[in-house]
DNA sequence: ATCGTAGTTGACCGATCGGTAAAGCGCAAG
DNA sequence: CTTGCGCTTTACCGATCGGTCAACTACGAT
């Protein structure tokens, strides 16, 4: 065939999906292959095993994120406080999206794979892991902003970043199990009250 | 065999070993057979499906966790901020106990189930959706006791309910995710900073 | 003593699982 | 023209999947 080159894109993409909208163990490779419309053979060209895809799935996944959320939120010329707030509305967006073209509230890709598979799955674990530490800090860089800017009084802001991220992921699967996205509108102003280690003066 | 009626009961119990520390599709039937010392024509005796003994497990979780976490925090004698602190702590101590015997954090088992289920069976979303709401009911009138003994300031109890629940389901993912149940600690407190709908007074 | 029934057993179903092997393809470099 | 190689195709592997079935056992009620 002539296709050649993007067919691994297309086992990525077919994957990502896939994997997002289901999960790892109610997922086989050779539907994957159908969606992608490439032999299982070309598969394992690719990939050496359901493991590896997944990784790629889960690096792809965030770059992705990055694009469509962090780049949206985290801009430099808005206030610390502004790009949590936009933060939330991009999550918000994001998982309306899903649910308008879908019918479900798919919540957060990462929570997702790592509820089935960190106790069954070492290597995806520390994946994920490393993946959330990065989105983590991407808070506290905006928390260390507010406060410098003076829009938060001092606070430990690594572990008010923490926190933060905490709660998105639990809003993000009480989301799904409600499936309804509205949830993050409702209560998802509720992060920006969180505060750990706040050195109470004035 | 004589262990006759009791069998129901051991497959039950395997089952929610099983799902709890694995998932539901890295979980055959055969292998909660074998946990049970049951035959699988035996098995589909008392369940009719994997999903009805899904269904089952998550109800027999229910109790479990009225019994081990939210009647040992909700002491109608202490006030709702010390519940609340009190229910933090037990999660703790479940979560430690688990990391102690089987080297690993598992989280919360309805949001491990509602992660990886909850777009592909309706019936099993709906269940976990239920019991999702039974917890955050209790947390609600944990702060609404707190408001009425005037431990904190007015606000939308019923939404600061459900945020700080969203705050504990995230923080269990987080702690399943880095495998370490400290994080709870670390960072659980600030469940009590989150606030919705608070009219600041005075 | 007999019958109904709850419970048990082990074989069996077609389908799917993740993964492998080998042959064949088009194409570019020699 | 030929060789080598990236990629594809197809058939196949043993194991397991959720679920079914009929035969069987043990026991309690009549």
């Amino acid at each position: 065939m002539k296709a050649s080159t993007d067919t691994r894109q297309r086992l990525l993409d077919s994957a990502r999906e896939l994997l997002y909208s289901r999960s790892y163990g109610n997922v086989g490779v050779k539907e994957i292959c159908d969606m992608a419309g490439v032999q299982k053979g070309s598969f394992y060209h690719f990939f050496p095993s359901k493991q590896e895809l997944t990784l790629a799935v889960l690096d792809e996944f965030f770059i992705i994120s990055k694009q469509e959320i962090f780049s949206r939120s985290f801009r430099p010329e808005w206030s610390g406080m502004k790009q949590l707030n936009a933060l939330l509305e991009n999550i918000y967006v994001f998982q309306k999206g899903t649910k308008e073209q879908i019918g479900k509230t798919l919540g957060c890709p990462y929570g997702n794979m790592s509820s089935e598979m960190s106790t069954q799955d070492e290597v995806i674990r520390q994946r994920l892991n490393g993946l959330l530490q990065q989105m983590e800090m991407s808070l506290k860089t905006a928390l260390d902003k507010a406060l410098h800017e003076g829009e938060i009084s001092p606070c430990n802001t690594a572990a008010t970043a923490a926190a933060m991220f905490a709660f998105i992921e639990g809003l993000m699967l009480l989301a799904k199990t409600r499936n309804d996205p509205e949830l993050i509108r409702e209560i998802g102003a509720a992060m920006l009250t969180i505060r750990i280690g706040e050195t109470a003066i004035s």
